[in-house]
DNA sequence: CCACGGTAGTTAACGCCTGTACTAGTTTCA
DNA sequence: TGAAACTAGTACAGGCGTTAACTACCGTGG
């Protein structure tokens, strides 16, 4: 007996329901699709809320402010345009949100050595610090997380949703320009 | 050779800069939870800015308006309460939508029976319509992403990702209140 | 050498989401 | 029965995201 069979609708188990009725009322026919990508992003959905109210909402970092001072400090100084390649946020994005984080005093923008167009985005002290610092607890939550799997079960989901995105220089999908 | 040792960085192979760099310059611990956690992030944005671009946003919806409708659709009337834990959204945001889907025409607001307090949400003709309709390319889409694996394989991510979810009773996980 | 097309970043308008504070209806129980 | 505690939904302020339009700069080729 599932979760919704016995009635107690929630988050998750709405993912049993919705494949039920697909199918059987509706007859759609990729319903392991559906299924699929139904719990990938529940999943991930999950993940991160718990790992943004945890750890980051609770330093005073938005979990997209994370997301840039991470890619920063990990990736070095680099240019605002692959920031947000690497963060997945828009140009505007990473300019808004580059403005706060500058102010808060955690990031650095300066202007390029070779292109007067661009600027370089870089950790300050304080900044990179601080990225140490919260990562810990980031890095211990995660732990957490990721016990509910052995090291091989985790391993294999990596390969199974490397597999999938991967996959996607096949058909001609939508990222950003 | 790796994407990121060849220099191509990108949105998807920084995963692995970050795991080298974290591990071998900062000494962190739990490497391959954050592996899996950064690629289960990454791999849910990729496919859900795809679904929204190609399938959604071409047709006048958000992805939230979709989730919205597509709980309501699935699960029957539902009351507000619900709908926000079904989306995951806040009350707020759903009280806020529903506001844009009715005037849209989509959807039906209506005083619940028993309660004073509760609110009724329904599709209406057109919004069952559209569900039908937006449903049948959303799910073609999702099979063509879910391609990229075998049935068996998609068998086994689903329970892997079930498994990391379902854990969460183990330890305090913060949800929406 | 300069006009032109392309590129980096920012700004503006707008939509969505969040938490908080409020209103109104319900339940509890003394 | 009536006061207190609780619950559902909404309004508001603030943060962050998006696209589109704009500015400034770069590189090329006539």
């Amino acid at each position: 007996m599932t979760a919704s069979d016995s009635g107690e609708l929630d988050f998750w188990s709405f993912v049993e329901l919705a494949n039920r009725r697909l199918a059987r009322e509706y007859g759609f026919r990729h319903q392991l699709a559906t299924e699929l990508l139904l719990t990938l992003n529940r999943a991930s959905t999950i993940v991160t809320y718990d790992l943004e109210a945890s750890v980051h909402r609770p330093r005073g970092l938005s979990w997209s402010g994370f997301r840039l001072l991470f890619v920063t400090w990990l990736a070095g100084p680099l240019e605002a345009k692959k920031a947000a390649e690497l963060t997945g946020m828009s140009r505007a994005a990473v300019s808004n949100l580059a403005k706060t984080l500058v102010s808060g005093g955690l990031l650095s923008r300066d202007p390029a050595a070779g292109d007067g167009r661009s600027v370089l985005l870089s950790l300050t002290d304080t900044g990179h610090q601080e990225m140490v610092d919260v990562f810990r607890a980031h890095n211990e939550r995660e732990h957490e997380w990721a016990g509910a799997l052995t090291p091989e079960e985790q391993r294999i989901l990596i390969m199974l949703l490397d597999k999938l995105v991967t996959h996607r220089d096949q058909f001609d999908v939508r990222g950003r320009n």
